[in-house]
DNA sequence: AACCTAATTAAGAATTTTTACTAACTAGTA
DNA sequence: TACTAGTTAGTAAAAATTCTTAATTAGGTT
């Protein structure tokens, strides 16, 4: 079950770091794990507050940018103005639609490093490597 | 001289368009093309301050917004709140320091859209393949 | 099992970033 | 030179994010 590993791996960040485990965090984080539309803090917090009645946007706010200090989350690049997030971790990209802006992921095996041109190998460490493609998704390119 | 070309490109575009030739509009413009630096809209509104005193930040915003609808400029993807703009619109790629948020181009030849997968070839019209390096630039991994 | 302590939270307020509204103005054309 | 639709500056509002503070909590310690 991948969601364990997720969670375990997720303890044991915590308990490495000194971050708590409270009951907000945890929510919050499995709250994004289950959702796949790479989601904005306030939809994050519409789908929270049926569980969670008194949490404040402002945890969310907080518990993602610490999540994703320590790796466990990662603030997707976007064009809006609004923050992002997604809690897969596996490599992949993404295609955003112009129109709706939807977000949809894809996997592509990412060229070697090497292949790079050497200005950018020089350039410092690299973390990530992302391709995102620009466009319309289909239904948008009907209309 | 290439900014001699992409300034006759900008007022053909209006032209074709619609869009009026305003001072405002050029200046926004001239001055993104002269920025290598991917500025946010305060940016440019410092820059352009001196030449035109009384130019609202909303201006600038609308502005950039039309010229991105033109496809004349591009708003760049990033992970801060603001949004970042860049002129220059050969194909080109970034690196993104997590530490500094320092831009930077580089240039690649982006792999035949043929060798991606078929999911995403099916997802709809893509306009721009874009890849982003998420890492620490050498001066940042340094300290 | 109660206690400490530093981390975390909720709530409200403040900032920051972006957009809307409106009257005045201007580019492009007649 | 006048007309007209598009554009601008200024003000205000909305949207998004962060800060402040007092209360609460997790996790370790006695």
């Amino acid at each position: 079950m991948i969601l364990e590993e997720r969670l375990q791996a997720f303890e044991e960040v915590c308990r490495k770091e000194g971050l708590k485990m409270t009951h907000q965090r945890l929510e919050i984080y499995k709250e994004l794990l289950n959702s796949h539309d790479h989601p904005t803090v306030e939809k994050l917090y519409q789908r929270l507050l049926p569980k969670l009645p008194t949490i404040s946007i402002d945890t969310i706010y907080r518990t993602l940018t610490t999540l994703e200090q320590h790796g466990l989350v990662v603030r997707v690049q976007s064009l809006e103005s609004q923050a992002r997030f997604e809690g897969k971790m596996e490599e992949h990209h993404h295609a955003i639609c112009k129109k709706c802006r939807k977000i949809t992921d894809f996997n592509w095996e990412f060229p070697e490093e090497a292949d790079l041109p050497d200005e950018i190998l020089n350039w410092g460490k690299i973390f990530r490597k992302n391709i995102t493609l620009h466009g319309l998704c289909a239904q948008c390119s009907q209309g």
